[in-house]
DNA sequence: CGAATATTTGAACTTAATCAACCGAGGTGG
DNA sequence: CCACCTCGGTTGATTAAGTTCAAATATTCG
């Protein structure tokens, strides 16, 4: 499914780094994604680059760091998938996004983190101290600008997901998630009808605000409807686009 | 309520040009906004981006411009009340947020409009031809820095109300929107405990995800409750800010 | 004053949440 | 190896929150 992540890298030698080396050869892990920062840099300065990065490891189920958690790094994922959420005091929580290799997380941080991020399958990724990358972006201009544009991105994203979280149906929902897998796996060269989904119902359901059982519910009443087929548990087969689409609203 | 905006400043002469300037006096109607564009640009340079600006009058229901539109512009508001919105082909539609003096319009814009904007109150605002503005933009670090910085700030912003859409109830949503106006209120040098409410109850559900009838019932409980009182349909007195901050959960 | 618009309140209804039971796959230990 | 346990998922019954439809009341503005 993901892309073979294991090949030969020297441990610290991140791929946003080798990416940014302006290397011939496509970077594994991060080319061409619609998050990752990449930006041509001079051989010259990639050493610093190299220097302040390293390559981390998360298992499944751990955080890489907590709301309300100092923000010491930034982050570029290289393999496996996050999720970011926020908690209300009693426990009830809104998953304010999935990641996937290439994508960044490190936005929208004050001092504080102001959300968390797990790992819901085993997940790799680059590790910026957030100063130092701070400092670095500040004498890289083409860097900011990356992340400028990723940010305008994420907030459409998240303007799109507001229109979803207050005025959408159920249904719609569920169908407007899987449209949007479907274009991700299309983007990264996947086919658009075959939808995998790393997470649980429950996660799926604290995404579009809706109960885990509703998320099943809905589930099959998509399938019944003809518009999806489960191959297993975590693998949609989307069986009509157009009437997932007529379903979904918009995006 | 608005500072003095009618003072006298040249037709063209735009607040953000004006502050950019690095002018010991602070501009009238951007100066210390939280998402106004400030950055100290050279005297030198503030012809180009003068005649760049234009300074632009809009009635209240008025559309700044449409979801969908070519994206031909950027704005800063100076005066007056805005709200983004995007809309389902139904008619149901979202707030994605409303925005006041100081607040810049122009991110998340790819080459049409993802949202469309609408004047609540009449609207003053300073407009610029977006490509021109990027290009300036392109020249002055400063100027993108800042904008980062906005961006990030909304897309918090933005996940905070992806959390109350997603898992708080209508007497929550409801608290946590007046406390919100509250802040800015304060930011902006004015009593905490007196709420202006510029747009309608229809609105407030629009951007709350409820109903504007939810809206309403909702605001008789938070009266009935204690926690606040109506002066006038449009203007809240806090009562109690603490019980208040306990209906809301967070933010 | 009167028309148009916004707000409040009421009653019936709908959607999704909650509570609960059951199913099935995967892993563990006897 | 198999029984058992756990965890995630599905399905069912009931309930609650908020929507919808409807009517009455304020408010604004010509």
């Amino acid at each position: 499914m993901s892309p073979p992540s294991g090949s030969p890298i020297a441990t610290r030698a991140c791929t946003v780094a080798r990416h940014m080396a302006g290397s011939p050869v496509p970077c594994s892990t991060c080319a061409a994604r619609q998050f990752s920062i990449c930006a041509p840099v001079p051989e010259s300065e990639l050493t610093e680059f190299f220097a302040m990065s390293a390559r981390i490891r998360v298992e499944a189920r751990r955080h890489l760091f907590n709301e309300g958690d100092p923000a010491q790094h930034v982050f570029n994922i290289t393999a496996g998938t996050v999720c970011l959420s926020k908690a209300l005091a009693d426990g009830r929580r809104q998953i304010t996004g999935f990641l996937s290799e290439g994508d960044f997380i490190g936005l929208a941080h004050g001092d504080s983190c102001a959300y968390g991020a797990e790992a819901l399958t085993p997940v790799e990724a680059c590790r910026f101290p957030r100063e130092r990358f701070e400092q670095y972006m500040a004498k890289h201009p083409d860097v900011e600008r990356r992340l400028l544009q990723i940010a305008s991105t994420e907030l459409a994203a998240a303007q799109d997901q507001m229109l979803l979280l207050g005025r959408k149906t159920a249904s719609e929902r569920l169908a407007s998630f899987l449209l949007r897998l479907s274009d991700r796996a299309v983007a990264r060269g996947e086919p658009a009808n075959l939808v995998a989904l790393p997470m649980t119902r429950s996660e799926i359901g604290d995404y579009l605000g809706l109960t885990l059982e509703t998320v099943s519910r809905t589930m099959t009443q998509l399938r019944k409807a003809g518009a999806i087929d489960l191959d297993n548990v975590n693998m949609v087969r989307i069986v009509s686009q157009d009437s997932l689409r007529r379903l979904a609203g918009t995006v």
